[in-house]
RNA sequence: CGGGGAGUAGCGCAGCCUGGUAGCGCAUCUGCUUUGGGAGCAGAGGGCCGGAGGUUCGAAUCCUCUCUCCCCGACCA
């Protein structure tokens, strides 16, 4: 029996599912659009998007990658080049077939048959074949290599079923592309793009992750080796968080990329592509979600600190304005996490209570309430996200003097993005299940009735082929995943729980989104 | 794309079966009161009932088509 009043209306345990579209509502994340499949994203959700954003760009220039920008349409005959690529994505491509649209007669309008594309132009679903185009341009000489190149974009996919920032049929994403001499130096680029992304979701987002190898069947179509980062969300399903691709030479074959060699002679590119999308904000919010709304890592949110005075529309507010500004400039002054801290006087009318909430729900990291009392005092009312709710069912203020709420803000947010990361790295690891070796264990583990099933490591014997077609299916009928091959995972030293044979390598299983 | 559910005020819903031109709660606005906590009282504004056809004297309500959303599948980089 809990006296707490949450700030939302659905729990996690109640409906999960139901629990993460009020979250996206109720912190004004983002909104039905009227498209099928696509969404507004709102000032605070694309707030977040751009701190993402600006923190992955300046790892991907650290790593001397060049930002550049194709066009949104892509010829149709480039994906008839590369036969598994165009079979892979050929099903959900949006179309465009005519230029102009003509009155229909009736009030509407119709495309112009008169105005039908010679050839029909594609809604980029990703941009390998169209970079590929400009890199057999660009590429000569091995002195050109390797070519590395990252574009920040819109793409297409229409998708069957779509959910906010999970999948939805128009989505924001970097993608990198890069072209090397040989399959060493092409690897390097995707492991270390792989890398890049375990870090910045563990550094940046505080979402642990897994890096690994996916399996034959889940690569990207034309790939030879496709990696990922797999996070974990509240509710033990895994969420594919980013990805890297080793394209061995089928699509610098596809799009002539070669190159002359020290020796003189012609070789083919080795090609990777990599990327992650606004998907990452669906992850966040079911990593660091609660029944309260979201809670952003300080690393990311848009205002890491939101100040809101109570005013009284009287005549003492001029003083307690004043009072709250130096308590901003304070802030402001500060820096955490290596940037300046992002604090927000929150002056817009309403009372201070109600507004509190608006921001518990945003998941703004602190939140300083101030009323006369606090000015007299010298204090201000602090309030952690991350630690809410205190005993009695009431929120935990604490209540600093100002000065040294100011001087201690930038630790108090590191502590919570350090606090976020374990409490995540924490929940993971005790819903990671290892030493299962037969499969009606898997089965009785995800029986209906379990409610948090989490993921299951598991040894196996790597089949390819029809042998693995069989995994998949005896996976499937579990509504069960192969997520990836740990980087890390410890050598094998037991029987495949498929096959029975010798064991080459550990994956994890799990539900996935 | 298959099965199920739903679209009525900014949000959440009732009304629909048994047609008679729209209602509740929250939010908004105004006034008064209140004031260290998600306020109270009174009043007010706001909707061509997702869209298009059809039946009818008359359609939120009945019929057809269509768009969008949610859930379960299939699909999914």
């Amino acid at each position: 029996m809990s006296a707490i009043r949450h700030a939302l209306s659905v729990k996690r345990t109640d409906d999960f599912a139901q629990w993460y579209q009020e979250v996206v509502s109720a912190a004004d994340m983002a909104e039905e659009s009227g498209v099928r499949g696509c969404m507004v994203i709102k000032p605070w959700g694309y707030g977040i998007w751009e701190r993402l954003q600006r923190l992955m760009d300046d790892r991907i220039k650290a790593a001397g990658v060049d930002n550049c920008y194709f066009p949104i349409f892509i010829p149709l005959a480039n994906f008839t080049r590369e036969a598994e690529h165009v079979d892979g994505f050929a099903k959900e491509m949006a179309v465009v077939t005519h230029h102009r649209l003509i009155a229909d007669g009736k009030g509407g309008l119709i495309p112009d048959p008169e105005a039908k594309l010679e050839e029909p132009l594609i809604v980029r679903p990703t941009s390998e074949t169209i970079i590929g185009d400009a890199m057999s341009r660009w590429i000569q000489s091995w002195r050109d290599l390797p070519l590395r190149l990252n574009q920040w974009a819109n793409v297409v996919r229409w998708e069957m079923r779509t959910r906010m920032f999970l999948r939805t049929s128009e989505f924001l994403w970097q993608e990198g592309h890069t072209a090397h001499e040989d399959r060493e130096d092409a690897m390097r680029e995707t492991l270390r793009a792989l890398e890049m992304y375990r870090s910045f979701a563990e550094d940046v987002l505080a979402m642990p992750v897994i890096a690994g190898e996916k399996p034959e069947n889940e690569r990207f179509p034309g790939a030879v080796a496709t990696y990922s980062i797999e996070a974990m969300m509240q509710d033990g399903k895994a969420l594919q968080a980013g990805t890297s691709h080793y394209l061995g030479t089928s699509f610098a074959h596809a799009a002539g990329i070669h190159y002359q060699d020290r020796d003189g002679g012609q070789q083919l590119c080795h090609t990777a592509s990599w990327g992650v999308s606004t998907r990452l904000i669906g992850g966040l919010i079911m990593t660091h979600g609660d029944d309260d709304g979201l809670r952003v890592p300080p690393a990311v949110a848009p205002w890491q600190v939101v100040i809101l005075p109570m005013l009284r529309d009287n005549d003492g507010d001029e003083a307690l304005l004043a009072y709250c500004e130096e308590l901003r400039a304070g802030i402001a002054a500060q820096t955490a996490l290596g940037e300046p801290v992002r604090v927000l006087l929150d002056t817009k009318p309403g009372k201070a209570a109600a507004k509190r909430w608006d921001w518990v729900r945003k998941g703004a990291p602190v939140i300083l309430e101030v009323g006369g009392r606090d000015m007299e005092n010298g204090v201000v009312s602090q309030l952690r996200r991350d630690r809410l709710w205190g005993d009695g069912g009431k929120p935990d203020f604490a209540a600093p003097a100002r000065e040294e709420c100011a001087a201690s803000i930038g630790g108090i947010l590191e502590d919570i993005q350090q606090s976020l990361l374990s409490e995540a790295q924490e929940r993971r690891e005790a819903n990671v299940t290892r030493g299962v070796t037969r499969m009606d264990e898997l089965e009785t583990f995800y029986a209906e009735d379990q409610r948090f099933p989490g993921w299951v490591e598991v040894q196996w014997s790597r089949p390819t082929g029809p042998a693995l077609d069989k995994v998949v299916e005896q996976l499937k009928a579990l509504k069960l995943t192969i997520r990836n091959v740990p980087m890390d995972a410890a050598p094998a030293d037991g029987a495949c729980i498929f096959t029975g044979e010798l064991a080459v390598e550990r994956i994890y299983i799990a539900r996935a989104y």
